[in-house]
DNA sequence: GTGAAAGCGCTAACAG
DNA sequence: CTGTTAGCGCTTTCAC
């Protein structure tokens, strides 16, 4: 069996009062007895129970990590990203893939409720609005990260979306981009409702082209699921006439993957004919041939402002909530060209 | 605050003893007090804490998954399958990544053997042979997935390698190749010693074209690091002679990827100068242009079957270990073709 | 059928 | 400085 924290005070000739002090480096006791505690601990293997200590009101060190889906790339590199810093803090991080289901969303919520873990990064689109309301009315510690909730006031850290699909704009207009189609993706499969992130490279890129008094072509944009295949689909109307656009922006790799297909169904040479931007910079975009151009967000500094916010929240319950956005880069690569 | 057993037992008018029989559907109590206590619960939305339970000898259901990096698209989707078998049966996974670090896998199984979680599924390459070695004399749950590791009698479940190696060579034949080259990965970066898994492959596809009686030109064999861009540097080789290999088994995709590269940079066309075929059947190879034949793991059952071993570990520690081997199956898509 | 009571391993006053 | 003691929320005999 394991020593429990009675072994070592034996061995010690302490009290297990004693070997608690030196564990949690609280209270007052002489050097001499600490060290003789923490070798005897050293020679015993003794590792204090997590489980035993989150009962007397401790934490649990152990977090909630709402993804949509591992398999995703983009989401996979955040999990990367947050299990690092977590880890660096002393905390563990239990996945919780939602497949933007609403009931499991719930179940893990409870789940992970019972088992006391210490809070949240959602990184899921996180549908459920009732329970987030919930969440955040009894001050259980909850960041959402990479993905803004404009209605509800939360921690939160994300892209500017905004920003980057102004960056966007402003290079293919610098290349002599006139003509510019947009690929959007949708909130849900199936509706023509885009989501939050969408609507702000959007804005942003209508921004940029207003600004050089570029007119901004409403047939030029096109929704669609998110998937290659659906980009693949959606964008091939971007091919069909002759008066197509000379460039696209896809909201995000997967469909600007979606839209490289297409072209090349369509005999387009890339990036002579057409030039296409994508947005997340994942695995993908180095993959395809061309390279995208594509936007990265800050990934690391997301995950640690994340992780920051959520152990200041776990501190302090009633502290303001902070909404952190952070601004992307554009990665110029080779799916772009000049007019 | 969270209501306890004790709240509901007084709600009740029952003991808390009565109120733990009902939770765990255990013991003997009438059908008439059961329903009401359950009545009871619901209406205080009490959730027995895993934590106490946890304390008094039961389990946390809570399992670690090693695997080297979760950016890694085939691990993400292992990690995917896992836990979704995982969430199943209950069980929260957390998430371990390694970067192949012997300190970071110790620190984490410290980590979480302090958290007392109740086994580890291990996908990740797992160098430190001294600790697994000590998990398995401790008889705690322990199974190895997608990772054979030859030297340790264990409960694992992984891909049949050999077979799948042999399955490319003989698809290649079939297509008439006779010149073959393998690009294999090693087992750490820089060094030429392969890894287990490649090992396999390369005899996998030996043995085909022994059977065919077609040579394997040792010189035809070329080692690198696992990146796209070793991949891409290391298979150079094959494209510079003229008297180069027909087709090329890259041992992964991702290597698979740095071949195509290659080839494009020596202005190959592909499929017809040359045929190509990868392994793992990720995500990317979809991607790529042409669409990568690879060999596919069978996932899925490999995340069910890793489970139900451990599962069953930990229900009975003095079972006989199996070693279960699923075979994997070719992918055909448009990196090969026909001499 | 039901409940009293003794832990599980640890923390946190509170005495000494 | 160090030890005693009362919990934390739940499980599990063992009486009644």
């Amino acid at each position: 069996m394991k020593p429990t924290i009675y072994d070592v005070a034996r061995e010690a000739q302490v009290s297990i009062a004693t070997v608690s002090k030196v564990i949690n480096d609280s209270g007052r006791i002489s050097d001499k007895t600490k060290q003789r505690v923490i070798a005897i601990m050293e020679k015993m293997k003794y590792q204090p129970s997590v489980v035993a200590s989150a009962l007397t009101g401790k934490q649990t060190f152990t977090i909630g990590l709402f993804i949509p889906d591992l398999a995703n790339p983009f989401f996979a590199e955040i999990a990367r990203y947050v299990e690092d810093r977590a880890q660096e803090n002393g905390f563990s991080v239990v996945m919780c893939s939602t497949d933007h289901n609403i009931e499991k969303e719930s179940k893990y919520i409870e789940l992970l409720r019972q088992k006391r873990v210490d809070g949240f990064i959602l990184a899921s689109g996180f549908i459920n609005d009732e329970i987030l309301k919930e969440l955040i009315e009894e001050k259980f510690p909850v960041v959402m990260v990479a993905q803004d909730f404009p209605t509800r006031t939360m921690d939160s850290v994300s892209t500017d979306d905004f920003f980057g699909g102004y960056v966007v704009g402003k290079h293919l207009l610098e290349l002599g981009h006139k003509s510019i189609g947009v690929l959007a993706e949708n909130w849900k499969a199936g509706t023509l409702e885009l989501r939050w992130s969408s609507i702000e490279r959007l804005r942003g890129i209508r921004q940029a082209m207003a600004e050089a008094q570029v007119p901004f072509h409403e047939e030029h944009l096109v929704i669609c699921d998110s998937s290659v295949e659906s980009g693949r689909a959606s964008s091939a109307k971007f091919f069909e006439g002759k008066s197509g656009p000379t460039a696209i922006f896809a909201t995000n790799d997967v469909l600007a993957i979606g839209v490289v297909q297409a072209a090349r169904e369509h005999k387009k040479k890339l990036p002579d004919d057409v030039s296409i931007v994508g947005f997340d910079n994942t695995l993908l975009s180095t993959i395809v041939e061309p390279r995208l151009t594509t936007v990265a967000h800050p990934m690391a500094e997301m995950a640690r402002k994340a992780m920051e916010l959520l152990l200041n929240r776990m501190q302090d319950k009633d502290r303001m909530s902070s909404r952190i956005i952070l601004p992307p880069e554009l990665i110029k690569r080779d799916s772009t060209r000049p007019l």
